[in-house]
DNA sequence: GACAGTGAGACAGTTTTCGTCTTAGTGTCT
DNA sequence: AGACACTAAGACGAAAACTGTCTCACTGTC
């Protein structure tokens, strides 16, 4: 995109992404080596071990802490201008739902260890889920509530929203913006300790 | 299907066959180990290498040859009863064909060495899938030809289907009839040392 | 109870993978 | 030209995974 005046070390990390999202998607995480993504982004080891120092770890956890912005980045952008703290979490709600079940391979890639099922994602991979979302989603609702406030309800939306996309609900479908309405209302709002706008 | 009054060793057998299916497509050869297909199976380990002792090799093998015999023993089926070696051959090349291009992953359990890449299978798979093609299809070319220029002739055919699967060609498309045929009519049939019927 | 078949898992030997490192090659600057 | 930054290729030992064999306990049937 920017003029890169030396080599292009931003064009390697991104074949490397590139490369990780590929394999990844071709595998899944368990079985994508550093050779395999070696040989996908057409680098050597050494360029991937300099980049990322500290190897596998390292770079799965940037590609998914990019995964991670990119979605709430995303979601963010669609959520922004919300009029009343009622559309904001129905909106988070709605796009989150849709955009987790239109890509199960995000869901792994939101998962923090490598090897996690969808299964064990409620385990560990759920609290870092819920950190960054806290911080992406905060920031929006400073104008309705005081931030620890916003943080408690974050943090028990996201729950809510992951659970049912792993275990789907006869009576709730997050996917919906009328059901989601419906429950912010009755669940959410109530719970506020003090009056929002 | 048959009565099998003790316990259900066909089960079990045939179970372990679809994991190596379900393995193969999720994962490739390459990246399938034994315990996941154990563990797709829902069978231990003692089990597998019991009914295939030998392990791996002897599995893989007896699968890739399953599939081999499936995809002749139903080509066999739709060219039986060919009324010339024109109609016989000109169906073989387009039921294979057709086949082969639907279903890429059949590609790849034809050829014999399990990490064998298509781009790798004209090498040594060829001449396995050779082998047992001339093996079904010659006996149906017994009433034409005599056994030996069937033998040669199929070996002709079978390497031009796979290269042309391989390396599709804008002038002869062997999924078309009337080119397959066009193809028989031109380059195959005037070969013939003897006259047929 | 004898028996055949199975699951679970320990075990050693082998292979694969990881992460580090060295070497040589390439293109860009001064 | 020479210094410099960056990369490919691949050797290397350590760690992990996989393989194939084995034993043992369990479960049904005869």
């Amino acid at each position: 995109m920017s003029a890169v005046t030396s080599s292009q070390p931003r064009d390697i990390e991104a074949a490397i992404f590139a490369a990780v999202d590929s394999c990844v998607t071709q595998w899944g995480w368990d079985k994508v080596t550093m050779d395999d993504i070696c040989a996908t982004a057409g680098v050597s080891r050494a360029t991937v071990y300099r980049l990322f120092p500290g190897g596998r770890d390292v770079l799965f956890e940037a590609v998914r802490l990019g995964k991670l912005e990119d979605f709430f980045t995303a979601m963010r952008a669609h959520v922004e201008g919300s009029e009343s703290l009622e559309d904001l979490l129905v909106r988070c709600i709605v796009i989150a739902s849709i955009e987790l079940q239109h890509d199960e391979h995000l869901a792994m890639m939101l998962a923090s260890v490598p090897g996690e099922t969808l299964g064990d994602l409620t385990v560990s991979g759920l609290g870092r889920i819920v950190r960054v979302a806290t911080a992406f989603i905060t920031p929006l609702t400073d104008e309705f509530i005081p931030g620890d406030e916003a943080a408690h309800i974050v943090d028990v939306m996201c729950r809510l929203v992951i659970s049912y996309y792993l275990s789907p609900s006869s009576t709730i479908d997050f996917t919906n913006e009328d059901a989601a309405r419906l429950f912010v209302q009755r669940f959410v709002l109530p719970a506020l300790t003090i009056t929002t706008k």
